[in-house]
DNA sequence: ATGCCCGGAACGTCCGGA
């Protein structure tokens, strides 16, 4: 059995103590961190290696960022989503660890809505439908997990109508990652739990969501048919959401049997 | 109503987040 995590931390270093506790009480076999808003050399390497992880690290100044932590040693990690040369927000990494390939993914926010932000966002999703397509050329289980910023349907949200002008829940961004999904790749948690709401992955700092419970499901876990053939379980982890100091992002686990 | 929150950069207050 294989846990793989998906958390987006905002702020690896802000939120160290959270993250450290958790790894310490949970911990699953790898992590797919999001948002660690911070360089290479300043991501606290010691501190999570000494919780017994590998470290792989795509980090940038202040924003974005992204990394891979893994109880197995990890192999080929590569940063950067591919199709795009310019583009240099770190929203991308991508390894193998013990045959499997796993990506952690910080897909753009895209608000506000009909502008270069909304756009970028949608040429990154092709940009992943893209590469993901190539991925899935091969064999070996595949998962892409991360921070999609994308509200699938309106279950995925306590209240869809507060969402109608955002971009994480226009048609457009509902459109491509449906087009992610018609590759032949499974998310996992709806597909154990097909029609339930009331399940959220992300409450705003703001306006006290977390006490109302008014969330989002926007962190997912996209498997291919060789880790869905696998998939044993998945859960949404809420207890570090209630922790001082939390993220406003809470844990997505999946468990895969042995191959 | 993007502002009520939070982190980063920086030191006053703005940007970005979702």
């Amino acid at each position: 059995m294989v846990s793989i995590a998906t958390w987006n931390v905002n702020s690896v270093n802000a939120r160290l103590p959270n993250l450290l506790e958790w790894l310490a009480g949970s911990g699953p076999d790898i992590v797919l961190l999001q948002e660690i808003k911070c360089v290479d050399e300043a991501f606290p390497r010691e501190a999570i290696e000494d919780a017994g992880y590998n470290v792989a690290v795509h980090g940038q100044k202040s924003y974005n960022g992204v990394a891979i932590l893994s109880r197995a040693p990890i192999d080929e990690a590569m940063p950067g989503l591919p199709g795009d040369d310019a583009d240099e927000q770190a929203r991308y990494l991508e390894a193998s660890i013990g045959g499997v390939r796993v990506a952690t993914i910080y897909l753009p926010n895209g608000n506000p809505i009909g502008t270069d932000k909304f756009a970028y966002k949608l040429g990154w999703m092709a940009r992943l439908r893209r590469h993901a397509a190539r991925l899935l050329e091969d064999d070996q289980p595949l998962v892409l997990g991360g921070d999609y910023n994308v509200i699938p349907e309106p279950p995925d949200a306590r209240d869809p109508g507060e969402w109608l002008g955002d971009a994480l829940f226009q048609p457009e961004s509902r459109a491509a990652f449906r087009a992610l999904l018609h590759l032949g790749l499974t998310e996992a948690f709806r597909a154990l739990h097909p029609g339930e709401g009331g399940h959220y992955s992300f409450w705003d700092y703001q306006g006290r969501a977390w006490d109302r419970d008014d969330g989002i499901r926007i962190d997912h876990l996209l498997l291919s048919a060789a880790a869905a053939d696998r998939l044993e379980s998945c859960v949404i982890d809420k207890a570090p959401r209630g922790r001082p100091r939390a993220s406003d992002h809470t844990p997505v686990i999946v468990t895969l049997r042995d191959g």
